[in-house]
DNA sequence: GCCTGTGAAGCTATTCACAGCT
DNA sequence: AGCTGTGAATAGCTTCACAGGC
């Protein structure tokens, strides 16, 4: 199976919301144009992205709205995998627990773990609150496939870690550090500090527009 | 001058905390190929990046860790620019406010915003609190040029209009849609449901190591 | 006319590979 | 020997431009 970029990814699930979006305010179909206009892309990139994933529209109407959201959640096989865990159950883990509770329906934060007292046993938004040790146990017992890493940058590592044991194959990292995983489990990293930085950098150097994201 | 993309200066930034970690540890000298490997690149990429903003180690030693950290610094001109705007004070907010506190001594959020009148005028976390509508006034005031917005997506455009309307020149946006704003105004994007998206895709389409970010 | 799909071109980012230094 | 600095090569990404269709 051709390999396809991050970038790509990341991309089509941005439209695959704009057009849930649309098809709520009873839009039917979209020029690339119209789609490169919400998304901040060119046409020739909605284009690209949509002939990606095989789908085709037609000159005269465009895509089909409907249509190209349902290619695009089976390319993405957005129905499996939805089981997360979190791990840190701190000020960001909470908030990404209040985050993403309804946010995707695609997805459950099916536990969470964290080492303080205070928090185990307790249930935040819905989700239970396991002691770091029970990882392997909840992990296996959930069929939890993926992790947000909210933990302090010291234990990050150490807590990556243990989840790749527990059959964890994708992790959301928090922490600002990088994190070795093993083959076939993949990383992606949201570093805010960097970002911050990055935003202070071009708010003084004058780059104007979107940048990564 | 030399027009640099926002993946160079995000290496650099995390090439400068990983020099700082390893002063603290008191390491005098790195090659390349030592931070490459500390920030997941390959040595001919540390290499590019040094080169970038002119600074040169040497064949024998490497590169002085000091030196090197100094010269990021200078790069980055981590001296102004520090006070920051936080639009949105509810959970994601709050915990954006914890993390910042005290990890980025160059940054200081200086005002929040909120709308609900339950936190206005409160302090969290060493940060006032004031209504939407004194955005203008505190932003001059305080002479902020960054911010942080971490509202509700349908609130986010106007919320960044006012912003930039007040005067602040890169904004750090969490909420899930694009926001349009005027020139010369430099916005960086985290959307954390794509970014989740993008690693249960990867997590099940077996792609290893780290992604972006 | 204005659209899509797409080969080809153009551009950006990364890596190679080697001269020069210690 | 092993390193840096860097031109050249490669790989990857985006845009152009146009054939074909309505």
């Amino acid at each position: 199976m051709l390999m396809i970029s991050t970038k790509v990814i990341g991309r089509l699930s941005f439209y695959r919301r704009l057009l849930k979006e649309a098809a709520a305010d009873g839009t039917e179909n979209m020029f690339s144009h119209e789609l490169a206009a919400l998304a901040g892309a060119t046409p020739a990139q909605v284009r690209r992205d949509v002939m990606t994933i095989g789908y085709t529209g037609s000159p005269a109407r465009g895509y089909h709205v409907e249509e190209l959201r349902a290619t695009i959640d089976a390319f993405l096989d957005t129905s499996s995998c939805g089981r997360i865990a979190l791990a840190g159950v701190g000020n960001l883990g909470r908030a990404l627990l209040s985050y993403f509770v309804g946010k995707a329906p695609q997805f459950s934060i099916a536990a969470g773990f964290d080492n303080d007292p205070a928090k185990v046993n307790r249930v935040v938004h819905g989700c239970r609150c396991y002691p770091m040790g029970q990882v392997a146990e909840v992990v296996a017992r959930e069929g939890i496939r993926l992790a947000l890493v909210a933990v302090p940058a010291g234990v990050a590592q150490d807590v990556a870690g243990e989840l790749c044991r527990a059959g964890v194959t994708g992790i959301l990292n928090f922490a600002p550090v990088r994190v070795w995983v093993p083959d076939g489990v993949y990383v992606e990293n949201v570093d805010m500090s960097m970002s911050l930085e990055r935003v202070a950098y071009f708010a003084r150097n004058g780059a104007n527009g979107n940048g990564k994201g």
